[in-house]
DNA sequence: AATACCCTCAACCGCTCCGAC
DNA sequence: TGTCGGAGCGGTTGAGGGTAT
């Protein structure tokens, strides 16, 4: 039979709200180290035994529970009943909190899955299908502006999410772009793509394709347009971005009255971009 | 017809942010 | 003022479908 004898419980408890600690136990058999951090609340256990001591140090971190607890719950692709159950759920209750929404609608999903479910997939007001012309164009734009910051760009889409605009432009608009011999990242006329792109390089192997997929591999590091590290002195003039910030055009207006709140996130609010009908990046 | 390779996108993971206490 | 926990974000993964060989 296992026992544990803490020496100093009242102050091993206090430890629930330390990050670190350390506490002296006396260890009369052999003890579960898990037993330990289950009855402090503490989510694992460090600890050190002296060979022939019974006494002993336990180191004990606080250490960052995880999102979610995997046991017992579903991972991966989500079933037509999951999906109607968390459908019903939120149409009768509305978004609350998450993490408590599997329990109450009967989902054997952690919370965070729950809401991503519902914000990339069955939320009503999406959007689905393939993006039009304008709206790659303002996601270019908005990239030029905002970097890698899908969810304001999806702000932007109305219908669109973060997840989506995010694999559009990485599976379309960075291909089209880098293959343009632009650099995706800065949006400035890359010369070393563009050489790439004009003398492909000769293989030994000459039958072999110039494969796009080595250009990005091999620029994919480019500098950060949102920290504004543009490579100034390799950089051909600038593209005519045509961005401004102004209050939204009527269109988006108009289909803002249908946006879901999860749209309008707090930065997101502050920033209206103009749309002119016709939106024409590149010169 | 079989296999290998490529592409897309839904979902996950780990981190940061932020409000409540 | 510091801690905690929930929400949100961006990067990454991998299943599955499509295409090339």
């Amino acid at each position: 039979m296992d026992m544990l004898l803490l020496l100093d419980i009242p102050s091993a408890l206090k430890m629930k709200g330390l990050l670190r600690g350390v506490v002296m136990i006396v260890a009369f058999t052999s003890f579960s180290a898990n037993n330990l951090a289950k009855s402090m609340g503490v989510h694992g256990i460090a600890l050190s035994l002296s060979e022939g001591l019974k006494e002993t140090q336990v180191k004990v971190e606080r250490m960052r529970k995880p999102s979610c607890d995997v046991k017992d719950l579903n991972k991966g692709a989500w079933s037509k009943q999951e999906d109607q159950k968390l459908i019903d759920y939120i149409n009768k209750h509305g978004e609350v909190c998450w993490r408590t929404i599997p329990q109450a609608a009967g989902l054997l999903r952690c919370g965070k899955s729950c809401r991503l479910r519902w914000i990339n997939y069955l939320r009503p007001d999406l959007k689905r299908g393939n993006f039009d012309e304008d709206e790659e164009d303002l996601i270019i734009k908005l990239h030029a502006l905002l970097g890698n910051r899908w969810s304001l760009i999806a702000g932007r889409l109305p219908g669109r999410t973060d997840n989506e605009v995010k694999n559009y432009w990485n599976s379309h608009i960075r291909r089209k772009l880098i293959s343009k011999g632009i650099d995706p990242n800065n949006h400035r006329l890359n010369h070393k793509i563009t050489s790439l792109i004009q003398n492909p390089p000769m293989s030994d192997d000459n039958s072999k394709s110039f494969d796009l997929k080595d250009i990005t591999k091999n620029h994919g590091e480019v500098s950060d347009v949102a920290s504004g590290e543009a490579e100034s002195s390799s950089a051909l003039p600038d593209l005519n971005l045509d961005l401004s910030i102004a209050v939204p055009s009527s269109s988006l207006t108009n289909s803002k009255n249908n946006l879901n709140p999860f749209h309008e996130s707090n930065s997101s609010r502050k920033l209206h971009l103009h749309s002119p009908s016709t939106l024409l990046l590149f010169q």
